[in-house]
Formats: structure tokens, sequence, C-alpha cells
RNA sequence: GCUCCCAUCGUCUAGCGGUUCAGGACGCGGCCCUCUCAAGGCUGAAACACGGGUUCAAAUCCCGUUGGGAGCACCA
């Protein structure tokens, strides 16, 4: 082992399971963020240990989820199946060091021993009936069990919680060797830890009872532990453990549904953890503001209302040409071909971006844009509300007026809509009333958009273009007329 | 069952003994703006789980109750 320098080091270590769940994403996120605020390292460790499961498939779930959530890892990737070798090395140095023993005992003797305790309403650890018995290699069928001191505290101060610890008598000796000879997690995860120098480990709470068998086995191998600090769980609703079925957990989900790695970042970040009233992170105000101080202590709801605000926050927010990037396949998708982005496109997402959620919406919201003008489906209630009978003078006026303008701008088509609505409030009885922008603006709407929500009329019809906008407000005069 | 952890508006949270009849955000209601939908502005309802202490003073400290969660494997 080398002497490490003292650079801080955390880990994220997840297990390759084909995704990325939220929960592991948050406390890499912490973890990631934590480094990078002391100028650490933050290193990536796949627990390929579970080699049937362990494919460089279910591998990449998990990488591209954190190369989304832009949460760099410093260095190679390491693989705990590499380091098999060395865990059995530790396991043979604290067993001649006498640290650690063979115990023959079957799982059914112990099962039967367990049940004789607990009807006496004793409680059960491991009864060490091997312990000193010391059984050599060649004692047939055996785990190895770490020897766990007699009394003292197995304890630390974690970064989140404070004063944390269990006396070693309530500890029974644990086993770090399986019958198959393969090592067990908790002997596996000190021993890389050690060797990759992981000096502060940040990690979900539900290993915060476990951490006082890793300690015993730091005790056992002579080397300081790492500082640890254990974050709150994410829950689903109603403060139940996330459920599959129930909740959307993984980062690839989310990402499909048009989320933007920006908002998740910050969502993320913002779920157990606070930096006074703020709410809104970059990336750059997580890594230079994050600390364990305000970590909370209590495990949290994932709000999704919360999510979809940051999300419309940064797709109102962010850079064009980032929002360009992240539509665009969104777009090719909704339209099922490759989608060229022009002056018109960006000009109309541009006018539109505030009003979506998601990227999926953006891209259904700009559907109408990349259609032929012949293959623009009306939507039937809305051409039945604003497309009747009576609006068709009024639309065959500004189609005209459209017609004949010379330039193709928010003031010239504004000037359009004047004329056309003075001409309609000149020839108009009294009964009819005055025909204000409103009247006459939605059937537009309906007319080239092909439903009734889109951004200010004359930003639609500028992206839409001149001659195309006049051909939609045509198909439609001709369908209402067909109708009549 | 045993061990450990947790507890402020519906949700995420600020608060680290007095400046708080508890602040922000999301969501929800109302009003304004308005060519639709959003966005934006203003505004309203909404919480210290309960019971005991300690203290001149408690959301803040201690104990109990209740309620949640996690761990107790030859899983990771």
């Amino acid at each position: 082992m080398t002497k490490l320098d003292s650079t801080l080091r955390t880990r994220f270590a997840p297990s390759p399971t084909g995704f990325l769940h939220i929960g592991g994403a948050r406390t890499a996120l912490f973890s990631w963020a934590y480094a990078r605020r002391f100028g650490g390292k933050f290193i990536l460790r796949i627990e390929d240990t579970d080699r049937e499961r362990s494919t460089e498939e279910s591998e990449r779930g998990v990488i591209d989820g954190l190369r989304w959530l832009g949460i760099q890892w410093d260095g190679e990737i390491a693989r705990q199946s590499e380091a098999n070798a060395r865990h059995q090395e530790v396991i043979e140095d604290l067993l001649t060091a006498g640290k650690a023993y063979r115990c023959i005992c079957s799982r059914e003797e112990l099962e039967q021993r367990k049940q004789e305790h607990i009807a006496r309403g004793d409680k059960w650890t491991y009864d060490r009936k091997c312990r000193d018995e010391d059984y050599a290699a060649d004692c047939g069928t055996h785990v190895v069990r770490l020897k766990l001191p007699d009394t003292g505290m197995l304890g630390w101060v974690d970064g989140v919680f404070g004063e944390s610890g269990q006396d070693a008598s309530e500890i029974g000796d644990v086993i770090i060797r399986r019958s198959d000879g393969s090592p067990l997690y908790h002997l596996a995860v000190v021993v890389d830890d050690i060797d990759l120098g992981i000096n502060f480990v940040i990690r979900g709470q539900d290993h915060h009872s476990n951490t006082p068998f890793q300690l015993a086995i730091y005790q056992a191998m002579g080397v300081e532990p790492p500082r640890l600090a254990h974050v709150p769980l994410i829950v689903g609703k109603n403060g139940k453990k996330l459920s599959k079925r129930r909740d959307p957990i993984s980062v690839q989900q989310f990402q499909e549904e048009g989320y933007l790695p920006e908002a998740m970042r910050n969502w993320l970040t913002r779920i157990g953890w606070s930096h006074g009233d703020q709410e809104v992170f970059s990336s750059e105000e997580i890594t230079q503001t994050f600390d364990l101080e305000h970590v909370n202590h209590s495990s949290a709801q994932a709000d999704l209302e919360k999510l979809v605000w940051l999300n419309q926050h940064y797709l109102k927010t962010l850079p064009m040409d980032q929002i360009r990037d992240y539509v665009l396949p969104f777009l090719e998708k909704e339209v099922g071909g490759s989608v060229q982005w022009d002056d018109a496109l960006a000009f109309y997402i541009e006018a539109d971006r505030e009003r979506p959620k998601t990227l999926v919406e953006m891209a259904q919201r700009a559907r109408f844009l990349l259609l032929d003008d012949d293959a623009l489906q009306i939507d039937e209630k809305a051409a039945k509300k604003h497309l009747k009978a009576n609006i068709a003078p009024a639309l065959e006026q500004l189609r005209d007026a459209f017609a004949a303008l010379g330039a193709w701008d928010h003031e010239s088509i504004e000037g359009a809509f004047q004329s056309v609505l003075e001409q309609q409030n000149r020839e108009r009885s009294e009964e009819q009333g005055e025909m204000k922008m409103g009247k006459l603006a939605q059937p537009v709407r309906v007319a080239v958009t092909g439903g009734p929500v889109s951004p200010g009329i004359h930003e639609t019809l500028m992206a839409l273009g001149q001659e195309r906008s006049v051909t939609r407000l045509s198909n439609a005069i001709q369908a209402i007329r067909a109708r009549a």
C-alpha cells in the first residue's frame, strides 16, 4: 500500500444494473460536488462482482447517466472484479495474523442455534463456536470470519449525523469470505477503498448501521478508516421506499421524458440539501457551495412538480445553442425524420420556449412548423370553435393582405391585421359588434398551426413565413367553405 | 423482535435559545397583464407530531409517547 497524499478523494461505487437510479445519482452528485468543492478527486468504481449481471452493456446505463448529468469522474474507472486477488490476499493475511478464523458451522447448525437463542429470549450474534479452534485450510467446507473485539466502541463522527457507532460486543464475528471462496461485500469495499486511496466516503444512509462492521475490518487491517458521511434516502410519495412500479426512478427515464440535465442536477441537489433560500443552482454554483453541514438528517420525498418547474426554468433561460442541441433529437423523433435547424425554427423555438415544460412538449409544439402545408391536420374541436363560416370573409381579407405584403415582419403583419379589423368593423352591423384582435387572431392561429395554442400570432406567422401562411389560410378557408 | 436513525406549511426546505404571532420555493386560490397558451407582477390560504421537563426565555436543549425509515444474510 502506497502512502497517499492528503488530497481529498471521494468515490461513487454503483453496481451495474443497466440504469442509474436517482438515489444513486444523488449520492454521486454529492460525492462529486464535495470533491470539487474542496479540490479533491472523485473516483468511479463499478461493483461488478456479480459476474452474471455485469456486462459492458449493463455498465453503460450507469456511466451514460453520470455523463449526461455532467458528473465527471477523475482518472480511469475502477472495477471491483479486478481486485479479486487482492481481496484474497487480505483475507489470508488476516488469517495468518490471527485476526480472522475459519468457521465450519453449517447454515443448518447456525439456524438451529439461532432459533434456540431467540426462544430463550436472547439476542443472536454468532456464538464464536469456531473462534478458538484454529482450523487449518484443509478443514473442509468453511467460511472465514473476522474476530471482533469483545468490547469497545466501533464509532466514528459522521459527516452528516455526527457521533455514530455501536459497541463491538453487540456485533457478531462477521463473515468475510464465503464457503465458495468469494469475498463478502464489506471486506471488498473496505479493501477497494483503501487501495484507491479513498479518504472520504459519502454514501446512502442504508449503509449507516453497517458501518461498524467495516470499521472493524479497517481496525483489523491496521488502516485508518476514511471519513464517512451518510446521506438520507430519497423516498417516494407518502414517504415509502421508492418503488419501480410507482415511481420514476431511473435517470434515463427522465432524460427520455424531456428533462434537461441542468434541471435534473439542480433538482437532485436540492433534495436534502440547501443553501439558504437559493433554489436555482448552476453546476458551478453546486461545486462552489456544496457542503455536508446543510445536508438534512431526514429522508425526503421526490417532488416531481418542482422538477417540472426547474425544467421549464432552464428551458426558457439556457443559451439557445444549447436548447438547439437538446431539442433537435426530440424534434426528429416527433416528425420521424431528420430536421434542419434553420432561422425560422430557431426563431419559433425562441418565441415558444417559455411555454413547454419538457423537451418532448417543446418538440410537439413545433411540429406544425415542420409539416407540409397540406399535411397539417386541424384539431377538430378547435376548428369547430374558431373556424366557423362567419369568419371566412375576414380570413380572406387577411390572406389577401398577407399576400400583398412586401415585407414579412412583426410590423407589417400587425399592420395587415389592423387593416382587416378596420375593414371588418366598417362593414359589420351594430348587432355583430366590434371585431377585436382576439376574434381574428384565434381563428388564424388554428388555421396555421392546427391547434389553439402557440406563441404570439405575429411571431407564429413570422416563423411560418409569408408563403406558407397564405397557403394555410387558403386551405382553412377552403375547408370552411367545404363544410358550409 | 433487536439495533440504529429521523420528525417545521401538501412537498422541498430556512431556522442552529431571545431580532420569528416561523422565512423562501414548488404546488394551490384570487387579482392584474393579455390575440390563445405560457411567462411575469401583486396577493391569499397553508407548518414547528404529542406530552413532560431545563431556562427569565424553546421550533431550537433533555426525557418519554406516537409516527416514519434503515440495518440485522455465506446480497451489494
